[in-house]
DNA sequence: CCAAGGCCTGAATG
DNA sequence: ACATTCAGGCCTT
């Protein structure tokens, strides 16, 4: 299997709280920060976090149904898909609705900052992501402060719900797709794309394929005619019936396939990461 | 069941 | 500069 491309990986949509020490990485994932070095010995909590359990090349050979996926993976090999925190994925993610990936990250980093725990790691100083309890007890006017609009509200009430126990992330893990997908979609702010990025990136839950604006784009191109792309807006029903079409073609870990394919339509198309 | 419109905000665009 | 558009949707009508 080819070595894990860290920079690759972090810059692929997934994670947000990550940034670049010296020749490391650093991320806050939950109530830790992880460290990724460039290469080489991966153990502990990192390892854990960076999927080195996975089978990378199974995964890889399974996805690979065509040349379109066969030139992402040889254009990435290194990719991976990270295994976050599911609380800080869930907000992560109700954040990201209708939103761009940097403003994403200044939301993020800014709620931290007021609700996380501070923690130095290596001497340099970091805030943790809130915990569900933090968040709960804030009020919307104070969350929406950090910038998350809207959302604010999303954010609170999702916290009270994992706090409160009315919704088990871990317990998910261990639920079968659609009933997880049924679970996380109880929570306000979470659709079916929301909740496949939760599923997919938290979850266990590899045949999870976002669908949203780039995956839409890149499969009416690179598969003219192959998924039922027509309607001009996608309805719960719409979006049932092509990722069944999805998981036919790809496979139970199709969410791969989208980390590959997005990965490369971003980069083909000079997006900041 | 489907389509349309509103929603916070900031970076990008003109 | 300043206005307008648009961004990795969700929810209600």
């Amino acid at each position: 299997m080819s070595e894990m491309d860290v920079d690759g990986s972090i810059n692929s949509g997934q994670v947000f709280l990550w940034k670049k020490i010296g020749e490391s990485w650093y991320g806050v994932d939950g109530q830790k920060v992880i460290r990724l070095d460039r290469e080489g010995s991966v153990s502990g909590p990192a390892a854990d976090f960076a999927r080195c359990d996975d089978d990378m090349d199974r995964i890889i050979k399974s996805i690979s149904k065509d040349t379109v996926v066969k030139d992402a993976v040889a254009k990435y090999p290194g990719l991976r898909i990270f295994r976050q925190d599911p609380f800080q994925c869930l907000i992560s993610f109700v954040v990201s609705s209708n939103s761009s990936i940097q403003k994403i990250r200044t939301c993020l980093d800014r709620l931290c900052r007021m609700y996380g725990d501070r923690l130095t790691v290596d001497g340099e100083e970091f805030f943790v992501f809130p915990r569900p309890e933090r968040l709960a007890g804030a009020t919307t006017g104070e969350i929406a402060r950090c910038g998350t609009g809207y959302r604010s509200g999303f954010v609170r009430d999702a916290a009270c719900m994992v706090a409160s126990g009315d919704i088990d992330l871990q317990e998910l893990r261990g639920m079968e797709y659609l009933h997880a997908r049924d679970a996380v979609c109880a929570v306000p702010g979470v659709g079916y794309k929301v909740a496949d990025c939760i599923m997919l990136f938290s979850l266990e839950k590899p045949e999870a394929f976002p669908i949203d604006r780039w995956t839409t784009r890149i499969l009416k191109d690179y598969y003219p005619g192959r998924f039922s792309l027509g309607a001009k807006t996608m309805t719960h029903r719409q979006y049932d019936r092509i990722h069944k079409e999805i998981v036919d073609y790809f496979g139970p870990h199709a969410g791969y396939a989208q980390q590959f394919l997005f990965k490369m339509e971003r980069e083909r198309l000079g997006r900041r990461w």
